[in-house]
DNA sequence: GATTGGCGGGG
DNA sequence: GTGTACGCCAATC
């Protein structure tokens, strides 16, 4: 018999002394099933730099492992696999169990031999040894057996891939709960109940709560307390067959707080197709797993994956809906919910809407990001339970582990404490940035290399295993051999041309936009993986040799644009900015074409595009000009902006509408006098009092709570006026406030926007505008107090005409 | 300026 | 589970 499916998950299970992998299936048809491997057995291996080949398999043959004092068999094997491209005397040991492995490591650890690839978990060692990639079309050759709690089980004879095909619809379902908590305070499943329980997937809508009330909405379910709350959560569950359940920080909130509710109850949470419990990892981060049941922390994915590129710098629900989905969340007072759910059920409405909300919008930004996720695991070959916890040095790392052994490479150990310890200590250089000279300019190219520290490192077979070759003694990276972790990231690099010629032919396709993205992500992390001090394939002498080539790549970009006669502006890392001038745009597009002629195979210099001007700022206190600030504007009219940090939070509206204004103004007109008029002319207006208050306030978060605080800055002093009015301030809450008119210090002018009345018009011109645009003015030379002069320029009058 | 401590997310 | 955890900002010396 055959069976086609898709790998969702896998673990493993002990039957008859011997270990069974389980394979978590979703069948073509889209079944959930259970396909079962037997005969793969878990191995590490032993390895000495000291001892000879017979010496290590002496010492391995006598290697005391005891298992409650009977001793554990396993069997040796000469390995010729390398050490970071180093021979190395290595025998693998292969074991009964799994269970097995520590304990032979901690015997190899008592005879001072290392243990390689003992902390590899049974089931992803599996997985990388087979080349299962899940959410890829397997078939399995075999037979139908009894099946493993209620799902269906196939025991696999041989396991063949298919096809590249994803899954067309996995089964989502979000959840999302609602505690009850004292005034003021956070909810303890300890002492708190859940009050609400919202579900939401393509197809099913409900709230479940235990206080009934009048309502329409037809997706509310009463049921009597708290107890059938939760055994309708595992009831849901079971009826749902979701593949994969979906909560906002359910790592650390829902799933913990359900099964610490459960287990109050005593009731049995056991679910899904295998009757898992939740098994939660507490620690620095915490998870909850569900074997069977693929859980997605869509949080933990957000903030670590995917954070970076987004705008928001708060991950809360509300933040991340609203720029991913457009989407933001009811505001609630949970204050004033408690007392409603306390005395007031008739009220609950309200809050029920609210726990759907929170479940649908989970939903929604679970559909928009899923290509992404899908792509990433079948990149990195491991579950969605796991890569969807990552950062970009655990996926960086598993995709080496499971490239290593076509490479004949073994995975090097995990650095210890005082591994880590130094090489944290140690620092090397970085990019060049080259010192504009402030101004503005017109007439610009900006080029950049395409990938440059990836390509960097496949040009130079740049690879913990190629440095300081044997065979190549006066190069510092081989010659000869092509290097591991060069040659992982040049596949990386083609398969992500390769993807992009496909999107070409095919531009709606979102899972090929999304692979190529993710492609790009691990390649371009390969670099800063080198460097980080809790790599297994750490080596300094990479990341320091990928910067310095990558020194020298653009300080030659820049010679020969000297050389070709341009004026270099600004240079960053990988960017060059050029003053084309007068020169015809040919002469740009022959002078990339030169440079690519030089660069080795993958390398390119890229023509950004050009501009129709730039300004580039002086550094603090310095005549050079400031390093990554800068604004452009394109010849479309688009301007950009980079690194004005008085554009930032404990700014107000007003401030930074004038400085964008004022670089917009000074772009476009080339000159700095319309932009100066136009600063003066909002002066005006802010000391007519025309400029509303909703622009002048200034927020800023508080970190701790106002008690703490020695130096009580200007909102610290509104929070304690906010707590004195009865609102619950606690650190996190953001703090909003005008400065108002008077004598006094800065804090005790500060208020609450709504008690403001006005706001000090001097206050705002000095310390919120003019910082705002002091920089961009000195450029033309003006000082600070030149920009609000009293003596009218001639555009001024023009503009009050 | 380095170092340390706490927090994020969730209700 | 053959395992392990992060990274940033503010306060403080």
């Amino acid at each position: 018999m055959e069976l086609d499916f898709y790998p969702l998950d896998a673990s493993y299970a002990v039957v008859r002394d011997a270990p069974v992998i389980r394979i978590y299936a979703l069948t073509a048809s889209g079944e959930q099933a259970c396909v079962l491997v037997e005969g793969f057995k878990p191995y590490c291996f032993a390895a000495s730099q000291k001892l000879a080949l017979e010496e290590l398999k002496q010492g391995l043959a006598k290697l005391p492992v005891f298992k409650d004092d009977k001793p554990v068999s396993f069997d040796l094997e000469q390995s010729s696999l390398h050490l970071l491209g180093r021979e190395i005397a290595c025998f693998k040991l292969i074991a009964q169990l799994p269970e097995d492995i520590p304990l032979i490591r901690e015997a190899l650890d008592a005879q001072g031999l290392e243990a390689l690839e003992a902390d590899i978990p049974f089931a992803k060692r599996y997985m990388i040894d087979t080349g299962l990639v899940p959410l890829a079309l397997y078939r399995a050759y075999g037979e139908q057996v009894a099946g493993i709690m209620k799902v269906p089980s196939f025991a696999a004879s041989r396991i063949e891939k298919i096809s590249d095909q994803a899954p067309g619809n996995l089964n989502v379902l979000a959840f999302d709960i609602e505690t009850h908590s004292p005034l003021g305070k956070f909810a303890v499943a300890e002492e708190n109940p859940i009050i609400m329980l919202g579900f939401a997937s393509e197809s099913f809508q409900k709230v479940i709560t235990w206080k009934s009330f009048k309502t329409e909405l037809d997706y509310v379910e009463f049921v009597p307390s708290e107890f059938e709350l939760i055994s309708r959560f595992k009831e849901i569950i079971d009826r749902q067959k979701p593949d994969v359940i979906v909560g906002y920080f359910s790592d650390g909130f829902d799933l913990p707080y359900i099964k610490a509710r459960a287990e109050k109850y005593k009731i049995n949470l056991e679910l899904g197709p295998y009757n898992s419990p939740i098994i939660i990892r507490k620690g620095m981060m915490p998870s909850a797993e569900i074997a069977g049941i693929i859980h997605l922390d869509l949080f933990k994915f957000i903030r670590k994956i995917m954070g970076r590129s987004l705008e928001t710098d708060s991950f809360d629900l509300d933040s991340v809906a609203k720029e991913l989905v457009d989407e933001s969340k009811d505001k609630i007072d949970f204050d004033e919910m408690n007392r409603v759910w306390e005395s007031r059920p008739e009220e609950l409405e309200k809050y029920c809407r609210y726990n759907l909300q929170d479940a649908l919008i989970t939903l929604k930004i679970t559909h928009k990001v899923m290509p992404s996720i899908i792509e990433l695991v079948r990149v990195i070959g491991l579950p969605m339970q796991d890569v969807t916890r990552m950062g970009y040095s655990q996926l960086v790392e598993w995709h080496l582990i499971k490239r290593a052994r076509e490479f004949g490479e073994l995975v090097p150990s995990k650095a210890t404490y005082s591994e880590i310890r130094d090489r944290k200590s140690k620092t090397y250089e970085g990019a060049f940035v080259f010192e504009p000279e402030p101004g503005i300019y017109q007439n610009i190219a900006v080029f950049d290399f395409r990938s440059l520290y990836p390509t960097i490192i496949h040009a130079h077979n740049i690879s913990p295993d190629t440095l300081h070759c044997s065979c190549c003694p006066s190069e510092l990276f081989c010659k000869k051999k092509p290097g591991f972790v060069a040659t992982v990231i040049g596949d990386l690099i083609k398969r992500r041309m390769s993807v992009k010629q496909m999107i070409k032919e095919s531009p709606q396709d979102k899972f090929l936009g999304a692979r190529q993205e993710v492609l790009k992500t691990i390649a371009n992390s390969m670099y800063g993986y080198l460097g980080f001090f809790g790599a297994r394939w750490y080596s300094i002498e990479c990341a320091q040799s990928i910067t310095s080539f990558g020194r020298q790549y653009i300080q030659t970009v820049i010679q020969q644009a000297a050389g070709a006669g341009f004026k270099v502006l600004y240079s960053d890392t990988d960017s060059v900015f050029l003053l084309v001038g007068q020169k015809p745009r040919e002469e740009v597009v022959s002078f990339v074409a030169s440079i690519n002629k030089q660069l080795p195979e993958l390398m390119e210099l890229d023509l950004e595009g050009f501009y129709r001007s730039a300004l580039f700022v002086s550094a603090k206190a310095k005549e050079a000009g400031a390093k990554k600030k800068y604004a452009l504007l394109s010849e479309s009219g688009k301007l950009q902006i980079k690194g004005f940090e008085t554009v930032r939070r404990n700014t107000s509206i007003i401030a930074r509408e004038i400085q964008e204004k004022v670089l917009q103004l000074i772009l476009t007109e080339v000159n700095h006098e319309t932009a100066l008029a136009y600063v003066r002319e909002t002066v005006s207006k802010l000391r007519r009092r025309e400029i509303g208050i909703d622009k002048v306030i200034i927020t800023t978060q508080l970190r701790q709570d106002i008690d703490d605080y020695d130096s009580i800055g200007p909102h610290v002093a509104v929070a304690k006026r906010m707590r004195l009015l009865g609102k619950r301030i606690g650190p996190g809450t953001i703090i909003s406030y005008v400065i108002t008119p008077g004598k006094e210090k800065i804090s005790q002018r500060a208020r609450i926007p709504d008690e403001a009345g006005e706001y000090d018009t001097e206050y705002y011109v000095n310390n919120q505008i003019i910082p705002a645009v002091a920089r961009i003015f000195a450029v033309f030379g003006l000082k600070p107090e030149d920009i609000i002069a009293q003596n009218q320029s001639k555009l001024d009058s023009f503009f009050n005409a």
